[in-house]
Order: C-alpha cells, then sequence, then structure tokens
RNA sequence: GCUCCCAUCGUCUAGUGGCCUAGGACGCUGGCCUCUCACGCCGGUAACAGGGGUUCGAAUCCCCUUGGGAGCGCCA
C-alpha cells in the first residue's frame, strides 16, 4: 500500500506557522515512504473563504519549499459527488432529515449545560417525522451507533477510546444542501485513497464521528496521528490573532525557508542531541511516531539563531538568491556595486537575518545620507583629520586596490601617527559605512572601491572641519 | 459543566526502571579573542508540578490532586 497524506487548510487566512507544520510532518511522511503528498483546499464555507486566502497558501507553500504531488483540490468542485454520497446514506437510513429549528437546538444546549451534561443533539427526528413542516428545509443528521465504543490508535497518542453515547447525530448538510466539514474531510479522505491523517489535535474529538462515517460507507478508517498544537510565548495557543504570524511574514522579516523548516521539525520532535537537520535529513530521520504529545510553546530566539546559522553555512548564491529580495526593498540592484557574493561573505557572520544583512550592505551600493549622529560625534572629530588625511594619500598611492595593501596601508597610518589601530579604523569606518559598525576595515574599503572610499573620506574631513568651525 | 488530550531547566528537548549527584540546544551570563559589530572558543546559571503507591531501586509504571490545552456549531 502506498502511502498517501494530505494537508488540507481551509481558505480563511493566511498559512501561518501551525498549518505549516502540520503541512511538514505530513509532507516528511509522504517523503519518506515514498508516498504521495495531496493538497486539498477546504472551502465549503462560502461565507470565509476566499481566494486571496488560497493564494497565500499556495504562495506559502512554495516559499517553504513543500511541493504537493496532487492537487489543489477544491472541495466547492466536489458539491455534486457530497450529495450523491448524502443520498445514498439517506436510502440506505445511515442517515436522516432533520427539521428541529435553530432555536430549539439552542434551547436544548442551554438546558443541557444548565443540567451539566455535554450539549448533543437529542435525536428527536432520527425515528422519522410525522408531520415534516412543510417551511422548513430540513438539515441531515448523520445516524451515529447508539453504544459501543470507537477505538482511534493515534500513531502519537496511542489508543484513544471514545464511548458512542457520548457522540450525537451530528449534520452532515445544511438547511441549503450544503455539505459541513466533517462530511467532506470524511467523503475526501475515502476517495482520495488517504492513509495517513496528520492534522493538528484540535480535530482528535473529530475523529470518533469520522471513523464512524466510514465505517457506514464501508470503508477502513485511515491512520491518524494529532499533533499537539503550537503555544505562544505566554503559553497560550498561538492563534491567528495571537502570535501565529503568516510564514510569509517571516520572509519578509528576512528569515531563510530551511531556517523556519528546521525549527518547526524540531518543536515536538528530536533525534538524540541534534537541532541542524538539513531537508534530507529531516526526510531520513523524521519519524512521526515519536513526535511528542504534548504542546510546545513557539520561541523566536531560538529561530533567529537557526536562521543565523544558515546565513553562516549556506551556499553564498542561495542567500543571494534571498537576499535580492531585501535588497530590492532598500532600492539596491545588486549588479550596480560590489559582488553580492563577496558581499555576503563579510557580511554573513554579522547578521541574525537577511533584512538586516540588507540593511548592513546598503552603504555598499548606495551613499548614505548622513552619518549616525553618536558615531560621528565620538569619531569624526579633529583629531581624526590628520590620520585621515595620511591614509588618504596612501590609499591613493595603493597600486592595487585590495585588502592585504589596504590593510597595510591603515596600519601604517596607525605606526606613523603612533597611534592604536582601532584610533583609525573607527574614524574611517564612520567615514566610509556611516556609522562604527562595518566588517573589517580593509575589506570593507576593498569592496566599496578606491573612488567612493576616497570621496566618503573627503566628505568626513569636510564634515571634520565644519564641526571645528561651528565649534 | 461534560468528554478527550497533556505535564523534565524561562523555552525546545535527551531520557522508555539502575548508565541521572538528570545530558544537549536557545536565551541569559562570566572570561578569552579583537580595528567596530559580529563569529569563534572556554566557563556559569537553571528542571523531573505536588502527593500517594508498585519495586531492592523510579524522571521513567499505576492512582489521585493541581495546572495547562482541545472539543462539545446548519465553522473548519
Amino acid at each position: 500500500m502506498t502511502v498517501r497524506t494530505r494537508f488540507a487548510p481551509s481558505p480563511t487566512g493566511y498559512l501561518h506557522v501551525g498549518g505549516a507544520r502540520t503541512a511538514l510532518f505530513s509532507w516528511l511522511y509522504a517523503r519518506k515512504h515514498g508516498g504521495t503528498f495531496i493538497l486539498r483546499i477546504e472551502d465549503t464555507d462560502l461565507e470565509r473563504s476566499s481566494a486571496e486566502s488560497v493564494d497565500a497558501i499556495l504562495q506559502g507553500m512554495t516559499w517553504l519549499g513543500l511541493e504537493y504531488d496532487e492537487g489543489p483540490f477544491y472541495q466547492t468542485q466536489r458539491f455534486p459527488r457530497y450529495k450523491e454520497v448524502i443520498q445514498d446514506m439517506l436510502k440506505a437510513g445511515q442517515a436522516y432529515h432533520c427539521f428541529c429549528s435553530k432555536e430549539r437546538l439552542e434551547q436544548l444546549r442551554s438546558e443541557q449545560m444548565a443540567r451539566k451534561e455535554k450539549p448533543r443533539y437529542d435525536g428527536k427526528c432520527r425515528h422519522g417525522v410525522a408531520n415534516p413542516p412543510a417551511d422548513v428545509s430540513p438539515v441531515v443528521r448523520f445516524k451515529n451507533p447508539l453504544d459501543g465504543a470507537v477505538t482511534v490508535e493515534d500513531l502519537i497518542r496511542g489508543r484513544v477510546v471514545f464511548q458512542s453515547s457520548e457522540l450525537d447525530d451530528l449534520i452532515i448538510a445544511r438547511g441549503d444542501g450544503t455539505p459541513t466539514y466533517n462530511f467532506t474531510v470524511v467523503v475526501d479522505d475515502m476517495d482520495m485513497n488517504i492513509t495517513h491523517v496528520i492534522r493538528g489535535d484540535d480535530h482528535l474529538n473529530n475523529t470518533p464521528r469520522q471513523m464512524n462515517m466510514l465505517k457506514a460507507l464501508g470503508r477502513t478508517p485511515p491512520v491518524y496521528a494529532h499533533v499537539p498544537m503550537i503555544l505562544g510565548a505566554d503559553g497560550a495557543r498561538l492563534s491567528k490573532r495571537h502570535g501565529a504570524v503568516s510564514v510569509m511574514q517571516y520572509r519578509d522579516d528576512g528569515f531563510l525557508p530551511e531556517a523556519l523548516l528546521n525549527y518547526l521539525v524540531r518543536l515536538g520532535w528530536s533525534h538524540g542531541d541534534q537541532e541542524i537537520f538539513s531537508i534530507d535529513e529531516m526526510v531520513k530521520l523524521f519519524d512521526v511516531t515519536q513526535v511528542h504529545s504534548s504542546a510546545a510553546a513557539f520561541n523566536p530566539e531560538k529561530l533567529l539563531w537557526l536562521n543565523q546559522h544558515y546565513i553562516k553555512n549556506s551556499d553564498p548564491k542561495h542567500i543571494a538568491h534571498h537576499l535580492s529580495y531585501h535588497l530590492g526593498k532598500f532600492g539596491i540592484d545588486p549588479t550596480s556595486g560590489p559582488d553580492l557574493l563577496e558581499v555576503i561573505q563579510v557580511q554573513r557572520e554579522r547578521a541574525k537575518t537577511l533584512v538586516e544583512m540588507a540593511q548592513n550592505s546598503v552603504f555598499f551600493y548606495k551613499d548614505f545620507e548622513a552619518y549616525d549622529t553618536k558615531d560621528a560625534a565620538s569619531h569624526l572629530k579633529p583629531e581624526a583629520e590628520k590620520p585621515l588625511i595620511l591614509l588618504r594619500e596612501r590609499l591613493t598611492a595603493l597600486s592595487l586596490w585590495e585588502a592585504q595593501a589596504i590593510h597595510e596601508a591603515v596600519a601604517g597610518v596607525a605606526e606613523a601617527l603612533g597611534l592604536k589601530l582601532g584610533k583609525i579604523a573607527q574614524p574611517v569606518r564612520v567615514a566610509i559605512a556611516g556609522r562604527a559598525v562595518s566588517p573589517p576595515i580593509d575589506v570593507t574599503l576593498a569592496l566599496v572601491g578606491r573612488d567612493k572610499t576616497l570621496k566618503r573620506l573627503d566628505a568626513a574631513l569636510e564634515y571634520i572641519r565644519n564641526q571645528t568651525v561651528v565649534a
């Protein structure tokens, strides 16, 4: 039997980290077992579903690299099929029309709550309705078995038993004939021959009902694996309005997709003490049965650390691809300055995100507007004038514009004036980068280029003289 | 309220009855390195929720308590 897994989001918002993690787990499971990964869009809630959300989800999946083998399938395009199954079930006596009004159901619910009972449908219409009111279009309910128990052999939770008496006759078709979630899931998982359902554990309580429907339809239920929710930093469940940001937001914040994936796979799962997993390693080592059954809190600092790790260790060409996007946001065309790969080489150890790296690299490509106020105040002072003038001379005289020679020139000036290297490097840094932070001064100047370096040195000297006059 | 799930450092986790005076990672922190910022290196901080059992022996098994989470929709 070939493994077939699916990710089935409802398009009522973007793809957030929780969804991304269950998608990743499903994807890994399929990849590991040489199976098929299916994407299914559960858009039966016409009110809340939107095409923009579908696009956002697809975009998120693409950015993460979770490619699907089949789909996306849309439930809204399968309505005829759902209707057909509903008719079959009605005919077989496995489902029935219910004419109970919403008001009655609401009252029933509050009465049960008042009696400290679990609210559920009382089965009023289960055995037929003598005089069906002509003015109400009935819903269709599934006839749940009255006794016995349903056992879920969950890959993560182990055995979970539900008494049938806890389950009521759920609605499978609304008054307008459209099918409801628990029913479409069953039909789709059946029709798509899903073998392993890996989903959030908020669905664990739905599972026995889905299994009962599957049984009524004469099918063996798939294997289930309910993965725990992700909690926010405060321990509360991560939700769209509570810290669960879109995966695309992580792209815009300068994260690499592999960093997010690595972070997500380690949330609730581990392989000894290993922290870093390439995609191939994940596929090889990930085992859904070893996923923790307890919820895990999302820790932004660790994600940041992983991102930094991937920035430091990935192929510069790969970084360049993602960094270009962020450079573009700063209005920079990476081909208009020093070789981007060389810039990455010198910046990769000093950035936790690509946004940070882009920000710190702007000065290589564009002249800055103004010096950092504090840095200029502490480094572009009158005493810096002499060393800068001397350095300018030596740099001008350099026959070869490369880091080694530049380093010797800077060190030479320091020595000639009896200064520590920092006394000259810092003013130069502010002059060239606009602030007191940059890669080593020699490689920085080498990359900025002689013309720009000399021009910025002149600007700095002028700045110092003006300050002096004012003072 | 009822049903279901869960419980090791602040966080992610190792641990599946003796290897545990509980290991790793992030964070925080002391030091080294140093032209800035970083990187790196060395060190430190900090946990088995509580109580009962079972056992020669329990973080590991059982029960209770407490604490978290989910579900109980003509939402998905």
